[in-house]
RNA sequence: UGGGGCGUGGCCAAGCGGUAAGGCGCGGGACUUUGGAUCCCGUAUUCGGAGGUUCGAAUCCUCCCGCCCCAACCA
């Protein structure tokens, strides 16, 4: 070979935020270092969104030798609880990332941070403002009208910093006394308006519990975590990108003695939207409030409890999110990109295994009474080194009632009267007589089998339907829920409207009379199966020994629709 | 009407002056003891619009149009 191999990476582009690191690199900026952060506020549980920052942030890191935190951004005391912190850290892990010993929180940095504020007012930086919150609206001015400068303004450093101490120690009520940046009242970009660094907040932190009852805003105590842990990219959502002057202008000036030192810098990329689904905190707490729903970990929801309930894969959700790649354009995802992901995965992983959800009984008449034997099934034709097991065939067994029709349409390739199917694993069968109640109702279905076929692989003739199927007296009762979208419309809650009107009544079907293969009477929480034909599901936590209830994961794709369609 | 962003097929997304990657979806076919999976084939004469520069433009310039974000002591 003349010619060398092309690198792997020019395999996939690269998305808009691994160039920039990689020309830093290529610089030299950072001395190399490429280091970034996923910094939730501990105010709600992680969705769907969040995967997509975590996979980002965590991912580049990985990516380029470097490393990422995981830090809490808790500079609100009255939204955050420690049940958050909890679950983010669980969530976090279960997508496949590790913090390794760097996990932070901004409250870490309270007094550094707090000493910096000082170290603002003394060289008249930062001011301590008394307007109430009506009026620093009033004065930022509008959009298209500049901001007037508060009488506070041009208030004595000393004064300030007096004041400032004061309110740590806790004279004043909320809401008295502001700490504000001094830049540009009249800047066109509002956040430069001279923007609010500390408020006093009279409220129990998690963490810090009654040590402070001032508090940083988001805007100063970010930049200055991203410093003091040595972040080099600090990557956040679009709706940020007016805030990275003040971020930037934070920054230098609490590094300002060491000035040359690299510092990082803020780049975004637009959030994570899913059709027929809703991401926002206060919109999926109603839903949990109201009781739509279970609770946060209810398998519809978009949490990252909820999907990994519904047993889609930490595997898939990455994939997911390195397909739908990162820019800076607003986009609505197809949720069938998720689904098709979570299938792909599960098609290479999930044993297969013969289950029934709607029973039918079928009685194969030449068969003789208490006919038993096993036949063997194939685990995984997608993996051959998941083997092979043995299920138990019999006189009587459950088909899908589905699988039957009296009166079929011209492609309905499976059960009728007098047409004949294959039992997958097993025998052809022809239906000879058809059942009922006195309401008419089908109640069982009188069969006779072809004893030659039961090995499909040297059967004389060829039949072109196969159907599942279970042991009637061997099977396990199961329940079953099977879930389906939780709104009608592609974007439920759009604007004001109410995603409470949007819901679908029909999001959760129960079944109990599901009968699945005796070996699945006691399948472990989390275990994920394709029940061939029907779709995957996973193992639910209100399973017992005995009695196993399964999720539906994500069903098979359209095979039921392509028979209506076609037939 | 101020500022900051963004506009490539139904949904994402490559492309960075040389004649529209890829995925999902959709349509068709092959194969098959899951009508699943797998495998083929098809799916933008065109890149928000109009001008201009150039041998040549989605890529450069000008103007226009549309959408998103910002007026919390939220993040």
């Amino acid at each position: 070979m003349s010619e060398s191999a092309p690198p792997l990476e020019s395999a996939r582009p690269l998305d808009f935020i691994r160039e920039i690191v990689t020309e830093d690199r290529k610089a030299g900026r950072h001395g190399g270092r490429v280091h970034t952060r996923f910094p939730p506020e501990p105010n709600g549980y992680l969705h769907i969104g969040h995967a997509k920052a975590i996979c980002l942030s965590f991912g580049v890191a990985l990516e380029f030798g470097g490393l990422c935190n995981l830090r809490f951004d808790d500079t609100n005391p009255e939204k955050e609880d420690v049940e958050y912190v909890d679950s983010i850290q669980e969530d976090v892990r279960w997508l496949g990332f590790d913090w390794a010993d760097r996990m932070f929180y901004a409250s870490d940095y309270f007094e550094e941070m707090y000493q910096c504020a000082e170290r603002l007012i003394e060289v008249g930086l930062a001011y301590v403002d008394s307007l109430s919150a009506d009026e620093v609206r009033e004065y930022r001015g509008t959009l298209t009208e500049p901001g007037r400068n508060s009488p506070d303004r041009s208030r004595p450093p000393a004064e300030s910093l007096d004041l400032f101490r004061r309110m740590r120690a806790g004279e004043f009520d909320e809401g008295s006394y502001l700490l504000r940046a001094k830049i540009d009242m009249a800047s066109p970009n509002i956040n430069m308006r001279d923007p609010a660094l500390y408020r006093i907040r009279r409220a129990t932190h998690h963490r810090t519990g009654d040590a402070w009852c001032i508090y940083p805003t988001y805007d100063y105590a970010h930049p200055i975590s991203d410093a003091i842990e040595g972040i080099t990219h600090s990557l956040c959502t679009l709706e940020f990108e007016d805030h990275r002057p003040l971020y930037d202008w934070v920054g230098e000036h609490f590094r300002a003695k060491d000035a040359g030192t690299s510092r990082p810098q803020q780049i975004e990329f637009a959030r994570l939207n899913l059709n027929y689904t809703v991401m926002s905190k206060r919109k999926m707490l109603a839903l949990v409030k109201l009781g739509h729903v279970a609770g946060w970990d209810d398998p519809r929801m978009p949490t990252l409890a909820g999907i990994r309930r519904r047993g889609y894969t930490a595997a898939a959700i990455r994939d997911f999110c390195s397909r739908i790649g990162v820019a800076k354009k607003e986009n609505v995802i197809d949720i069938a990109l998720l689904e098709a992901t979570v299938r792909e995965d599960l098609n290479r992983t999930a044993p297969r295994v013969l289950a029934v959800l709607r029973p039918l009984k079928v009685v194969i008449e030449n068969l003789p009474e208490g006919f038993a034997r096993t036949v063997t099934a194939i685990n995984n034709p997608e993996d051959a080194s998941a083997g092979t097991r043995e299920i138990p065939l019999a006189r009587e067994i459950y088909i899908e009632r589905e699988d039957f029709m009296e009166a079929p349409p011209k492609k309905f390739f499976r059960l009728s009267p007098g047409n004949e199917v294959r039992l997958r694993y097993a025998f052809i069968i022809k239906c000879a007589q058809v059942v009922k109640d006195a309401s008419g109702e089908i109640v069982e279905l009188r069969c006779t089998a072809d004893l030659e076929s039961l090995d499909g692989a040297t059967a004389a003739r060829r039949v072109k339907g196969t159907i599942h199927w279970v042991s009637a007296a061997d099977a396990v009762t199961a329940e079953l829920r099977l879930y389906d979208r939780l709104f009608k419309s592609e974007d439920p809650g759009e604007g004001d409207r109410d995603p409470l009107t949007d819901l679908n009544p029909n999001s959760l079907e129960r079944l109990t009379t599901a009968k699945v293969e005796p070996s699945l009477a006691n399948a472990a929480v989390g275990t994920r199966y394709q029940f061939e034909r029907q779709g995957y599901f996973c193992v639910d936590p209100d399973s017992r020994p005995g009695a196993p209830v399964f999720n539906r994961t994500v069903t098979l794709k359209d095979a039921w629709a392509r028979m209506t369609t076609k037939g």
